[in-house]
DNA sequence: AATAGTGTCAAGAAAGTGTCAAGAGAGTTC
DNA sequence: GAACTCTCTTGACACTTTCTTGACACTATT
């Protein structure tokens, strides 16, 4: 799933560059050249940004105080760029809650690095493929061979659970106590949510490609 | 089932090389500049890599202790790639439980290889080998010359007691009781498992090669 | 030859699995 | 908070696979 970013940077030939090059990295950058614009849209009008970048020369407002106010209403990483490469400054930023710091001039490709570890350190876990799926554990989201499936929660955890030891065999009573249901859950229902799992995937319980019946065991996940 | 390679490797321009070379092998491989995002992908999220291909030379952490804290708390083989060629590093990345040494530059098709060799060593580690047969008793699954052999539930671990006491009979009861089935099971039962094993696995009563049938006590698999 | 033990067939019992359908439960919307 | 919707759970039933056992032929032992 891309991920958004809100640049707040005043060079707008900068800005475009920026936003072009992000984008076949997964990122959907939006440029803000007035702090207070930039600021408005994720405040006020809430929208769902996942990570800031933030330049420090801006004008009306100095980008400490930018950074100060986003952080202390919304819990969102920053990176702060700037060209004003004292170590000083790098402190006062990480003192603030910066998430990481990069000096200008930088090229776009260390930005993309430093974008996806911060939002991975983040918490906002990055997404890993395995044979013709893409998992995202913090969205609970599934894509299978470029699109998106709609999963339910006890679906996804279940999914989730055989992809990690695939190969393996996995028992109904493992995939109850590692999801934490009810120890008294049917073994049906676990049946259940793998008949609508396959169904999702495009798996057939008699021929499977990647959910396998273990006949008396569980069920196996084949890459 | 393609192999997940996780790379850890901070010239960027080799990762995606490698990557895309894997890819047609049939190995779906992760690139990693920075070892702590690495550890944090096989760690924390435990994303299901199936080994590991490490750099020495490494931004923040030397690849000595990131070998070392993989092998601390996963069972995984890794792949330790590297300019430095002295013979003292080698050997230390041995003593790390490194399963294999790739001199850098190497061939991209050389690293493939050594894959494969690692991977395969690598897969027969929780199981064994007696005679013909190689055993994974967390899988329950069974393999004769290479080829796999699906035994029932009892089937197997009837094979398994044989093979675990080869040389040795067996008497129906004691199978009866290790297995754990109904005392009042008729001995005539456990014949014809034993019947149907034998057929799986191509052993013949009259001649038997692996289950020889001891008069009046038993049975016994003879290596 | 008499006796006890073994091999395997065939049939049926038992256990495991796939999926439908209904209802309970959770979460949303208005 | 009532009406809806989506999700989860479970019994039911069909179906599949495995297990068990009696029967009968065959083999080893004495």
């Amino acid at each position: 799933m891309s991920k958004k970013v809100l640049l707040i940077e005043d060079d707008s030939a900068l800005q475009e560059l920026i936003i072009g090059y992000l984008k076949p990295f997964g990122f959907t950058a939006c440029g803000y050249t007035y702090p207070k614009e930039a600021l408005d849209a994720l405040l006020v009008r809430k929208e769902p940004f996942d990570i800031v970048v933030l330049d420090l020369m801006l004008p009306e407002m100095d980008g400490f105080d930018v950074a100060k106010t986003i952080k202390q209403q919304l819990d969102i990483p920053i990176i702060i760029s700037s060209a004003r490469t004292d170590i000083g400054n790098k402190i006062y930023g990480y003192d603030l809650g910066a998430d990481d710091y990069l000096d200008k001039p930088y090229e776009p490709r260390e930005l993309v690095l430093r974008l996806e570890a911060v939002l991975r350190r983040y918490g906002h876990k990055h997404a890993f493929t395995i044979s013709d799926f893409t998992i995202d554990e913090s969205n609970k989201s599934l894509e299978m061979d470029g699109y998106g499936i709609d999963l339910t929660r006890i679906e996804f955890d279940i999914f989730l659970l055989l992809v990690k030891n695939r190969g393996k065999n996995v028992s109904r009573d493992q995939i109850i106590n590692s999801l934490g249901l009810d120890e008294e859950t049917k073994h049906r229902t676990i049946d259940m949510h793998i008949s609508n799992l396959r169904q999702k995937i495009g798996d057939d319980a008699k021929e499977p490609l990647y959910i396998k019946s273990v006949w008396g065991i569980g069920y196996k996940f084949m890459g």
